[in-house]
DNA sequence: CCTTTAAATTGACATCTGTCAATGAGAAGA
DNA sequence: TCTTCTCATTGACAGATGTCAATTTAAAGG
């Protein structure tokens, strides 16, 4: 059958990694003083947020285990180049993690990050 | 007193008034489905939260029960309209509150609408 | 009134951002 | 190898955004 066909098919599982020390993640905004560069990483984070697009793209892969790139472009309406501009845009944010399986890009969100950003928020 | 002569000068508090109907905020992300305005909106309010400066002034004024717009210049290091331009940025998005007392404006953080944003991030 | 002071507004400008058509790079199958 | 398919990259362009000088508005105090 079709999930079979693609586990034989497919090359050995790549991770797309992520620069993770790029970020200086995630200290509450109640304590004292953020720094430039702190506050500079934390605004990359919710810059990727800031976008629509972004934020319906995330809703629809949180809302499975795992999304292929080409399941993005009908519901949210933009084109292949848009798309992936905005999963890489999620990605280097920490919010969701890729990975190539065959042709294809499967995404997952990155739960602990949700958590980590939403940290910053509570007082 | 220097608090006393502030008291005596002022007028009456005027309570700056922010559209509260312009967000539809704010259903948890792995909620099924974000529709288009509610992403538009969420967007809005982490597109405030999406600049540098204006994260040190949430800091800043989260580390005060309240600031005055004219103790943020210099520790921003940016001009007064630049200042006056963030300040209403965080407040259209609620995340800040102001009140004009004589000549200076105090800002305060709204913290249930930080708690709000917060909740949109956690699963 | 007139002056002073704090903040908002306006206008200008450089930079950043979202978008897509065109093209390139890899993987799979024939 | 050749074709097909999925995604990434590039280049271009319109529109949004951060910044400040200059000006206006509004409040206080002579």
């Amino acid at each position: 059958m079709f999930v079979n066909s693609i586990m034989k098919t497919m090359s050995h599982p790549k991770t797309i990694t992520i620069d993770e020390n790029v970020v200086s993640c995630c200290s509450p905004l109640t304590a004292i003083a953020m720094s430039e560069v702190e506050a500079g990483d934390i605004a990359q984070i919710f810059g990727a947020l800031s976008d629509p697009v972004r934020l319906r793209m995330l809703s629809l892969v949180a809302a499975e285990d795992e999304v292929c790139s080409c399941a993005l472009e009908e519901p949210l309406g933009k084109s292949q180049p848009t798309i992936s501009h905005h999963t890489r845009i999620l990605a280097e944010a920490g919010l969701i993690i890729g990975e190539k399986r065959g042709r294809w890009m499967w995404w997952r969100i990155v739960p602990e990050r949700l958590g980590e950003v939403s940290r910053i928020l509570s007082s």
